[in-house]
RNA sequence: GGACGUGUAGCUCAAUGGAUAGAGCAACGGCCUUCUAAGCCGUAGGUUGCAGGUUCGAGUCCUGCCACGUUCACCA
């Protein structure tokens, strides 16, 4: 069934349709309809919609002003939408009726058709990724929170989504951590010690490499040379010869194996918990590694790869403005990118679909290059591969590394933000009339959010700066803010409710209202291009845009004050609408709006 | 060295090739007996790294240079 409202041509398409023909008309040339540019009329100028004539001033060869006016006055003949028009130098600006703004009011976040980017794909969508050596921090978090994100982005604009997570857990760093724990941990579990078990797990990793380095030392002290060192200290003998008899399957092993794993996870599961992330399928190294090997065995046959003497099997991307790439180890082992090829089949198998984006920092671009080059090679579709690159998380010390201690962890950050929001909700003293459970919970809302909206905000492809000393804020441009302009708009329809007022109707488009109606008109676009460019952020952007729109309106504007009826009613619709999109927006972002704060 | 990316206010970030380059934070000054001040209004802060070029129009595109980052592993 048709619904007519949803239908309707957007006024962009219209007003596009109609300069298309006005220069069919009157110049009898056919213009390209990407090149009409119409954008939200600029602050300070008197029009909703703008339309720039530069562009067309060679075929019109009059002035700007000239082309503008007949532009503008052939449109107002064609479109009764159109109040108005008014020209600025090159460009047309347009009024619409309060009856176009009165109708477009009816529309709500919730029911409008999204244009369709990827239209009706199916996309698996990889994000997260962990290591099970080493707990999660805050560059598992932007990466977690723009899968999360782009998965309701992606969904919203008429795709299918699964969320996949694939976990490192095999090789030689899990055996270190492993080893380290058959040595020293005398047997004990996380429980025991009541320590989280990503943490657990991860102290030994530290343990191991503390013990590794002394040997090291140690033995280049006895005048062994440091390369030499590295690779003759005992413990990583050890280690080595752990992952053979992992990968050999030895029970006992692999009992360890699987019992550290699932501390792992356990302590994986909590922080995806209080992120908001979950996963419809997870992947393990483990389990994909090995299709990888019999792929590449598959191309060597093909003789799309060779091998070396020393037995080690490349594929040559020169072609393709690549270099040589190992694939297979001398020693028949896989490397990263066997894996990758592996885990794309399997996936491929798993759920034919039309993309399989990746949510993996850009300093693995290359390797993503390399991957669209291989499968191709294999006679896949590489082009079904998309890596969704993003920057760097970086500290004032420079790039966060594990292994000098200088990483943020995310647990940690989630309850210091936590705890900021509780600091800061009591020095202001609005809640203090509620039962701690709620109080509690309201902390966690505001909390998360404004760590959320604090990363998502930010262009996902920069690298982005993180001052653990300043951490996130609550003011400006925040989700707490964005949250306490829903708040208030809440309690504000609560209070008209209690006076009587229950039906809230657009019954006036004056200047203030007309402002906000025409950036609420822009969501739909605004949705679009995060899912193009795969980018959060701009819908972040356009939230706080939309948010402090709406302040100044509140503060200029009295609601249940108004001067008359009419006007009362019309700004609390536009109030109550206002309320839903932000709602709308920040449910993309994983954010959600306490009722008081 | 090659490839890719970044460079905008003191700091963190915006700006589909378009109108006067905008916000927040920090600083300074106002607004709570009136709908929640996590808010609003104002002041100050810029040669958009440098030099050319294309264009009616360049922070945005092109060329060169400078600075920083990432990457080019029998690591993942």
């Amino acid at each position: 069934m048709q619904n007519q409202k949803t239908t309707k041509m957007r006024i962009q398409e219209t007003l596009k349709d109609n300069i298309y023909n006005f220069f069919n008309e009157r110049y009898n040339t056919a213009i390209d309809k990407d090149s009409i540019k119409i954008e939200k009329t600029k602050e300070g100028f008197e029009g909703d919609f703008s339309v720039n004539v530069f562009p067309f001033l060679r075929i019109a060869k009059t002035k700007p002003e000239t082309l503008a006016s007949d532009l503008g006055q052939y449109l107002q003949e064609k479109i009764d939408t159109i109040q108005s028009v008014d020209v600025v130098k090159g460009f047309l600006n347009i009024s619409l009726s309060d009856d176009f703004w009165k109708e477009f009011a009816q529309t709500s976040a919730t029911t409008i058709n999204y244009p369709s980017i990827y239209s009706n794909d199916k996309i698996v969508l990889e994000f997260s990724s962990p290591n099970t050596n080493k707990p999660l921090h805050l560059g598992h978090i932007r990466n977690n929170l723009l899968g999360e994100s782009m998965s309701q982005i992606l969904k919203l604009t008429g795709s299918k989504v699964i969320k996949v997570n694939l976990v490192n857990d095999r090789g030689i760093h899990i055996c270190k951590s492993m080893l380290a724990w058959m040595k020293w941990g005398e047997g004990k579990t996380p429980a025991d010690v009541g320590v989280k078990g990503d943490k657990f797990v991860g102290d030994f990793y530290v343990l191991f490499d503390k013990k590794y380095k002394e040997q090291v030392k140690e033995l280049v002290e006895k005048g062994m040379p440091e390369e030499e060192a590295k690779k003759e200290a005992p413990l990583i003998k050890e280690a080595q010869k752990l992952l053979e008899k992992w990968e050999a399957g030895d029970p006992e092993t692999l009992k360890v194996w699987k019992m550290m794993n699932g501390w792992v996870y356990e302590g994986f599961d909590e922080t995806y918990k209080k992120l908001g992330v979950s996963f419809d399928k997870i992947y393990y190294e483990s389990q994909t590694y090995k299709k990888g090997k019999e792929l590449v065995y598959e191309g060597l046959k093909k003789g799309v790869f060779y091998q070396k003497e020393d037995g080690s099997v490349w594929v040559d991307l020169t072609d393709a403005g690549l270099d040589q790439k190992l694939l297979l180890r001398s020693d028949q082992t896989s490397v990263y990118i066997t894996q990758d090829i592996g885990t794309f089949i399997i996936r491929d198998n798993d759920y034919q679909a039309d993309k399989y984006m990746y949510v993996v920092g850009n300093e693995q671009e290359y390797h993503f290059k390399v991957l669209q080059q291989i499968l191709n090679k294999l006679g896949l579709d590489g082009s079904k591969v998309v890596h969704i690159s993003y920057g760097m998380v970086n500290l004032p010390s420079g790039k966060m590394k594990s292994r000098e201690g200088t990483v943020v962890d995310a647990d940690d950050l989630i309850a210091e933000v936590i705890e900021k929001a509780k600091e800061k909700a009591e020095e202001l003293g609005k809640l203090d009339n509620l039962d701690e459970e709620t109080k509690k919970k309201t902390y966690e809302i505001i909390g998360l959010g404004a760590l959320k909206y604090f990363i998502l905000k930010i262009d996902a492809k920069k690298d982005m700066l993180f001052n653990p000393q300043q951490s996130v804020d609550f003011e400006g441009n925040t989700a707490p803010f964005i949250q306490y302009t829903h708040v208030r708009i809440n309690s504000l329809i609560n209070k008209a409710k209690n006076q009587g007022i229950n039906t809230f109707e657009l019954k006036v488009v004056d200047k203030p209202i007309r402002t906000i109606l025409k950036t609420l008109y822009e969501y739909p676009q605004i949705i679009a291009k995060a899912a193009l460019t795969l980018n959060p952020a701009v819908i972040a952007n356009y939230i706080y845009d939309l948010a402090r729109d709406y302040n100044q309106f509140y503060q200029t504007n009295p609601i249940l004050k108004a001067e008359n009826e009419d006007l009362k009613v019309s700004r609390l619709y536009v109030s109550q609408k206002v309320a839903s999109y932000l709602e709308h927006a920040l449910s993309l972002f994983g954010i959600d709006i306490p009722e008081k704060m």
